[in-house]
RNA sequence: GUGGGAGUAGCUCAACUGGCAGAGCACCGGACUGUGGCUCCGGACGUUGUGGGUUCGAUUCCCAUCUCCCACCCCA
């Protein structure tokens, strides 16, 4: 049997339907907004993420589907082609591809997709898995820097979440700074850990020099004592930084959007500058975060397009579908009503009573004339529809159908022409 | 990529130190020819993840491999 690929699977009905809801509300909230959808292609120039997302990043070093393509002559090789393990970077090419600094004002982006990673598959990371993300991205002069814009886009996540009904979420907060601040932090981190290192873990060990800010990340207690102890990068914002990060806390604090600081939050992306964050969530073990993002002002010029300083951030919609209290069960949409044809040549009265009905926007299951209408009850209350209607001869003859209503049992006869309104009536 | 756990019917799981692969739920049919849910009766259900090895005989023991799960790494 052929099976899914590692990392992949099939989402399937009901589960679709918790995935429908997911998106339905994001992009109503997105809407209000005035975020409009943008979509970029799954594969990209591998060159891409490697200049965008960082040569020496886990995800481009070794996470990455990447291949050559071949050329146009069989000999011939073609270009370095990647699926795209993030959205970001292929947003900010098509703004910069197309101009869209040419349009007024920041443009606001959110797109919905697959991303792909070679990573070693565990509940809530798959190879193929989906984002939900959005970026504010133009020129400086059209506002993009602001600490508005942050303070914005955070506030449209506390309010999506809490629209999906997903409670006991925890917005981390952090600024890393930007080209400014980071070497002397960078430096000062170091010196700090060459006196401590000795005794603490393997991991951090290797960390140390591989890169320090991942011994954050540690969360062996006996090393806890020293890491309380390192540089905070809040002590090494330069004065535009500091001030940026105020104000962002200022407007989410009038907003009465709760947020905890957290200067040991460092993301994992090369581009990212000033605001970075997280929302977690507990119910999800090791794999707690069920969004990230932060500012990367400098993205634009690295891909060789103009200044376009832009923040934005992307969910984890398969890990976000684990939070959710909803169940898939619930969310799916079962018939209003199936359609029980009765003896030959009934079918087609079925059919036509069918397209009537569907055309008041319901839900309609059809029968089949050869079933007897025990077969078809049966069907019918097992598939969750609400109302049966008997299609036979003597409804026919009579213009009036049987309705009955499965979770009663209660049976009515009603015209044709008021069938429709009926079913949507209860 | 590293360490550990697990794969048996559509689902949840049994099967003693190696001895005929089973149950519940679900599915299909009948009891009941135009009235579901309850009940009863019957039916179909499997390459025991895959491939090899040991053995008279392997779901069971050994090796390899695949997939999932947990942790690490890292991230959404």
């Amino acid at each position: 049997m052929i099976k899914s690929v590692r990392g992949t699977r099939d989402l399937l009905p009901p589960d679709t339907a918790q995935w429908n809801f997911v998106e339905a509300a994001a992009r109503d909230v997105f809407r209000t907004y005035n975020f409009q959808e943008i979509r970029t292609p799954v594969l990209e120039d591998l060159s891409l993420f490697q200049r965008s997302v960082g040569e020496e990043t886990d995800i481009v070093s070794k996470e990455m589907f990447a291949w050559q393509d071949r050329g146009r002559a069989e000999s011939e090789k073609g270009q370095w082609l990647a699926l795209r393990p993030e959205n970001t970077a292929g947003t900010v090419r098509a703004y910069i591809e197309h101009k869209l600094w040419e349009r007024p004002g920041v443009q606001k982006l959110f797109y919905i997709g697959p991303q792909f990673r070679r990573e070693r598959p565990q509940k809530g990371r798959y190879r193929q898995f989906y984002q939900i993300g959005a970026e504010a991205i133009g020129p400086p002069a059209a506002g993009s820097e602001s600490p508005a814009r942050d303070a914005e886009v955070l506030e449209m996540l506390a309010t999506l979440l809490d629209r999906l009904g997903i409670q006991d979420w925890t917005l981390q907060l952090n600024s890393v700074g930007c080209a400014n601040d980071r070497p002397r932090y960078h430096q000062a981190l170091r010196a700090a850990l060459v006196p401590a290192v000795a005794k603490m873990c393997d991991d951090c060990q290797r960390r140390a020099v591989t890169n320090p800010l991942r011994v954050f990340d540690c969360k062996v207690p006996e090393d806890q004592p020293i890491i309380a102890k390192l540089p905070s990068i809040a002590d090494y914002l330069d004065d535009s930084c500091r001030t940026h990060f105020t104000e962002v806390q200022r407007i989410l604090t009038a907003l009465s959007v709760p947020f905890v600081l957290n200067d040991r939050l460092v993301r994992g992306l090369d581009y990212y500058e000033r605001t970075a964050f997280e929302f977690t969530h507990g119910s999800l073990g090791a794999q707690n975060a069920i969004l990230g993002g932060g500012r990367y002002d400098g993205l634009s010029e690295t891909l060789g397009g103009p200044r376009a300083p832009g923040i934005g951030f992307a969910i984890g919609e398969d890990r976000l579908i684990l939070s959710l209290k909803e169940t898939a069960e619930a969310l799916a949409k079962k018939p209003d009503a199936y359609l029980a044809p009765l003896g030959p040549g009934m079918n087609a009265e079925a059919a036509k009573l069918a397209r009537d009905l569907r055309h008041h926007d319901l839900i309609i299951e059809l029968g089949d004339e050869s079933f007897r209408l025990k077969k078809s009850l049966e069907t019918a209350s097992k598939i969750g529809a609400r109302y049966v209607v008997i299609v036979g001869e003597n409804e026919v003859k009579a213009d009036a159908f049987a309705l009955k209503k499965l979770s009663t049992g209660e049976q009515v006869t009603v015209p044709r022409a008021e069938l429709a309104a009926r079913i949507l009536s209860a």
